[in-house]
DNA sequence: CGCCTGGTTGACTAATGTCAAATTGGGTGG
DNA sequence: CCACCCAATTTGACATTAGTCAACCAGGCG
């Protein structure tokens, strides 16, 4: 694990002032609590391409990700990588079961975590049970956007998986109040291929081929979406 | 939802006597909470091919598996289906984020289950909520679990996918105490081919490549692992 | 100005899917 | 007990999709 391009900020009163308490699961917390809160979180900033942690390291803290994107995968021992999610500002990351990450995090563009040390974020926990619901509301969704996930990996074809992303991308931009018109993608083709199970060349072929047929425009720094519902019906929702 | 095949038996000392608590959620429960715990649970028997649920259904309970295997699956509109998961005895299933089942849950053989009404299991989980914690780990062995099958479906070939499948399955038997020399396997060859994102035709194909190479001998009702070492590089872990 | 990285395009290949037929095995009724 | 039937599985021939390898292009930065 390196932290080398991050630095540290604390910031005590900070959680009051937080812009995406409530997505995150702090939402849950009152404002004494929130004081407790900030005591034991650490603000972190990462530069671009910089690891949170890897998969294998000793979990010894949690993340709630304030600002940024952040990219989560898995290794196979030859290389062949999935990018098994993309975490987004409100995300809670790192409740490793066992003592190791089970998946290394790291930031795509700039990033603002909060870090939560393990064990006193788990006396916290232990003295204020309420917010042990949010975490597992939190974990029922992840699970459930993995599940979608496997959807598209095991029964989707190249270009069902690619739509699939890209309503599913703006729909999360939108829940956490990012809609635009054009959808922002900061992650690179290749991050794309490894999150579909595709190729680069297959991810590139497919964008442009839905250009094309005029579903979207390609723009820098992300796509937009012509013919949302055409892109829906494709991603055979 | 359609329950048909299946009989209910309550039973209020029950859960005392339950040989698979100590790998559900209520080995974290002392003997006045499994009391509590037995009085809010029903033992149903299900028969093969039930279903538990549908995706979609109203969501309206949980489950505790104490005995056989349940198939989860979800289903694309046109009919396309991905097997998320199997869950074994001691598997807790059904907490849906959302007033909806994100998937649907079908026996596979004769199953046993302890259904836990919504409404009332969240009063006990109020009053306890020490349980909150043990489904925190659940709800991450999980996760884990899915991650390592988008793993399979997005960056291994067919022959690894099966293989990982194999070994994994095996794990998870011994897990809970079910260890044997022939990896029994209650599911069709159609089951797995959805759960691995192949074809039957390519499942059958492969088994039969693997019991050629001497990895495995495709028995009755399962395989049994002639080279675990094999499989297991095999499957890439 | 030109390099270097990331992205796109093209030609060809390999893996897996499709369609069809043959085989096995378990369960049922005679 | 045996024969049959049906469903599940296996096998084969062929089609299709996505992967591979290689070249090319574009934009950002020294």
């Amino acid at each position: 694990m390196s932290h080398s391009g991050s630095s540290r900020l604390d910031s005590d009163a900070g959680c009051l002032l937080c812009a995406v308490r409530s997505l995150s699961i702090c939402g849950a917390l009152d404002e004494r609590e929130l004081r407790e809160f900030a005591r034991l979180s650490q603000r972190i900033r990462l530069s671009s391409r910089t690891p949170l942690f890897s998969e294998g390291d000793h979990a010894d803290a949690a993340y709630n990700v304030s600002e940024g994107t952040i990219r989560l995968s898995k290794l196979l021992p030859d290389g062949r990588r999935q990018v098994i999610g993309f975490s987004l500002p409100g995300d809670f990351i790192g409740v490793a079961s066992g003592d190791c990450y089970g998946f290394s995090a790291d930031a795509i563009g700039p990033v603002m975590v909060c870090r939560l040390m393990k064990q006193p974020f788990a006396r916290f926990v232990e003295s204020n049970p309420g917010i042990l619901l949010r975490m597992n509301d939190f974990a029922q969704r992840e699970l459930m956007l993995a599940q979608d996930h496997m959807v598209s990996l095991g029964r989707r074809s190249a270009e069902e998986r690619v739509a699939a992303f890209l309503v599913g991308w703006r729909n999360r931009l939108q829940a956490i109040g990012r809609a635009a018109k054009t959808v922002y993608l900061p992650m690179s083709r290749q991050d794309i291929a490894d999150y579909l199970g595709l190729t680069v060349e297959t991810v590139s072929r497919t964008l442009t081929k839905l250009e094309r047929d005029g579903v979207i425009v390609i723009v820098p720094g992300g796509v937009r979406l012509m013919d949302a519902r055409r892109a829906e019906a494709l991603a055979a929702a």
